[in-house]
DNA sequence: AGACTAGCGGAACAGAACCTTCCGTTCAAG
DNA sequence: CTTGAACGGAAGGTTCTGTTCCGCTAGTCT
């Protein structure tokens, strides 16, 4: 965003590159196993993990820049999305399939829990959802979306979707499409539908997850291999 | 199962309850957070660490304990849903929901990985996914289900259902059931059906999924508070 | 050319988490 | 009262990981 890696050369452009190396480095990694060491990043990078820690104080700082820059990537969805389709429930389904192809779901709301979000942090969230909301009740006005889903159950279905990881990165996506696409038939207004039970989950419920859990143990996800 | 809890007194009678209290409370602590402690299902269960060591020879030894029960229970659900609803899409939406409400799916598959699998669970799952490729061949060929679900479809719609976790016990299980509720609708024959891209996962895709992998690290899962 | 320095790699350090062992204690049974 | 099965939980030893530190490299500047 700020650095421009055009016009550098020699050591400044390696420093330039390794910027972006190691973004997109921790990016794949943390959303492979957000428990990842940093080590884990560095390697990917193909950098040591000095050049990672003179760029950010520590983990948290690194956790915190790959998920605001999440939120922005879903901003920009959710934005261009109704822009690029005038049909609401084409502009819908866009927008959620786009959401799950850059798998910025598993940076945002997979990552919370692992740091003190800042206060920055929660107004792009909730930028974030009021724009998904608006999305989703366009489509409902339109009668094109079923009317008992609400808003809140859209991180839902992105929780559902995003813990399908088979095989490579380009597997789970084909396969995630493959879920969405059915999941998508449910959703459709002309479909028969059955009466949810429940209630969708509460804004609090759902704020939960972005609350700093002091310890987020655990383990499982495979890392291949 | 082999335990008689009854006619004990004195010493003996809190060895056989404590053996219960372990296996409860381990079954609780690992499908809230399948990397948890030893220490934590000592604690939830209200006993020594030591009090554990004597019935099992060490962790992996409880995990498996724990699965091998998990695949029995899946199994006897499988069982028994056919023979309780004579209409093949009852059977097959009772089968669904109640392997969703006993949490089965996370003390398989997500325990998997954990442990080195012994060969009498290989050939337990074996079994298991195959009654469940009857159960949905009835519904298919009763024409109540649409006819391009696979049977290999059905663990990844178990991932999926499993992923959602959020408040208490409870909360989650109606949770669950409202999206399932949902994805029935997509499931149902006479909806209409979009074609699902891709291919569902091969058997050699989700067999990874039982292979030990060295190392499955990381962490997520927010233990809540 | 030669000195300077931003930036780098990765060993080393320190701390935390965890599995497992060990031992003193408890309490029903004889 | 003696005995020993079963228990609780501290201590040991290991592994894993975040962070620091330092010697080295290669552009850059005079």
């Amino acid at each position: 965003m700020e650095t421009k890696t055009s016009g550098l050369r020699g050591r400044q452009a390696e420093a330039a590159r390794n910027d972006q190396a190691i973004l997109d480095a921790a990016r794949a990694v943390f959303i492979r196993d957000p428990g990842a060491p940093i080590s884990a990043v560095a390697e990917e990078a193909g950098v040591g993990v000095g050049a990672l820690y003179r760029r950010y104080a520590g983990k948290e700082e690194l956790l915190r820049t790959l998920c605001e820059d999440g939120l922005r990537r879903f901003m920009a969805i959710a934005e261009s999305a109704p822009a690029r389709h005038s049909d609401p429930w084409d502009a819908f389904a866009a927008f959620v399939g786009e959401v799950i192809d850059s798998d910025v779901h598993s940076l945002t709301v997979h990552l919370a829990g692992t740091f003190t979000p800042t206060p920055e942090m929660h107004r792009l969230a909730a930028e974030a959802s009021s724009l998904a909301a608006q999305i989703l009740d366009h489509a409902k006005t339109a009668g094109a979306l079923r009317p008992d889903v609400d808003a809140r159950d859209i991180p839902m279905i992105f929780d559902q979707i995003t813990a399908i990881r088979l095989g490579d990165a380009g597997r789970t996506a084909a396969l995630r499409q493959r879920y969405l696409t059915l999941l998508l038939d449910a959703l459709r207004a002309d479909t028969p539908a059955t009466p949810l039970p429940a209630s969708p989950p509460s804004d609090e419920e759902l704020g939960v997850r972005w609350r700093h859990t002091e310890s987020s143990r655990s383990s499982q996800h495979r890392p291949r291999r």
